[in-house]
DNA sequence: GAGTCCTGTTATCGTCGCTTACATGGATAC
DNA sequence: GTATCCATGTAAGCGACGATAACAGGACTC
């Protein structure tokens, strides 16, 4: 094999079971059976080699979810690639505290190419006229969100022991960069809760522009809208 | 003064000065005019030692802070906390990684601190029936989309140059977690909403259970109600 | 005044990231 | 065929680091 792949190959393996997360670049000449030297020269430093640790492990786990996220609809798109951002980090821990942790100088490719990712899903969103700001800073919005989330997973289990926590945060930002799909999705509840608003608050009107009778018989066509069945 | 605090204090300057945001307790010990071993004795290892002077930076930091962010209202108590969670990560970067970077394996108080103070707001909030979940919950999301934000404006200022980023994203996580306070505020506003989403949808019903004449004069009223003057 | 604890010292250990100096082996130039 | 070069590897070591063992003085108790 390759001698840098070999490196690597070990430095990943090394990363993944220490439990601090750091590894020694002797530990990973000897798994790789070279010499120090060897290692500085083909990565620099040891910034060099995490950082290519990083991408490595980020392109494996990449090549098997990539297929998985790219339907016709862009929002399903979102939010798997929120949910595989949050599943990415707690699979490999120690790779994403170096890909988004302030440990490395260097931004990994990988974090740059997480956020091209995201950006070009709400590209498709905005041009279907969904977004309610620009996808740039929509993106810089849900990555940054999404990255707090993971982070607090995997460093504080203790204070954040419910996964679900990641799935709560998405549906907040996204719901603060999409606009409501209510009119074409569920044009119905749309109705219905209009009418109901309307009911609710209807003699609150000052001036009353209505006459009793008409007020009467505004009130029963309400009713009627709001309680109509959802046949379309 | 106090051996212990001029570690600390030490400790500080030197951390706040460092542009890998790394100190050793070499150089924290020969600032302090101190050696090593009492260090050790007084702080257990180095993490014992930087957690004790995050700790003291946010002591200080908090000190100055904390009249500002007990008024009546709950909910400026909560933006007010979310922005100066912002402004302490921007004005001590380097502390601010130790706090909430995995670096350190022990949580600084100050970090459970932080989460005590928004838990305490939000409880203030759901006293007042203004929280759409329990504080614990919504203090989680608050708390990791803020840590997120922060982390990504200082560790990556070249990604995310605007710290406007900080508001959208805190308005976002707010409207999640808090009831739409539209019904006693803008009462109007949520008639006339209605009203409008009632219009634009009412041709849709099937099967139509008005006739064209009734049609008629629900659109107007409708209309009317929809260009009404907020007199309420 | 002996014992104890607190506080400080000197000197050193093992590990780390990284580098210098040197060896080897195969392709190329003449 | 030989000389040159360069890519690739090794052996040994440097300086800085976190952490510790061993010891020394001084205040205090009893």
């Amino acid at each position: 094999m390759d001698t840098r792949s070999a490196i690597i190959e070990a430095a990943a393996t090394l990363l993944a079971q220490s439990p601090s997360g750091d590894v020694s670049t002797r530990a990973v000449c000897e798994a790789a059976g070279v010499q120090q030297p060897v290692l500085y020269r083909l990565f620099g430093d040891k910034d060099g080699l995490l950082t290519a640790t990083v991408d490595h492990v980020w392109d494996q786990y990449l090549g098997a979810k990539r297929a998985a996220e790219k339907s016709e609809d862009p929002l399903r798109d979102l939010r798997a690639g929120w949910d595989s951002h949050t599943a990415f980090a707690l699979a490999h821990p120690n790779a994403y505290k170096l890909m988004f942790a302030p440990a490395l100088r260097s931004v990994p490719e990988a974090a740059e190419e997480a956020l091209r990712i995201l950006r070009e899903v709400l590209e498709r969103l905005a041009a279907q006229g969904r977004l309610r700001m620009a996808p740039d800073a929509a993106a810089r919005m849900v990555m940054t969100a999404n990255t707090g989330v993971a982070l607090s997973l995997i460093t504080r289990p203790t204070l954040y022991p419910d996964a679900s926590l990641s799935v709560l945060v998405r549906d907040a930002i996204h719901r603060a960069i999409l606009l409501d799909p209510v009119a074409d999705t569920t044009a119905h509840d749309a109705r219905t809760a209009a009418a109901t608003t309307l009911l609710s608050s209807l003699d609150e009107l000052t001036p009353q522009p209505f006459t009793p009778a008409e007020s009467g018989l505004l009130e029963q066509w309400l009713t009627q809208i709001s309680k109509s069945d959802p046949t379309d």
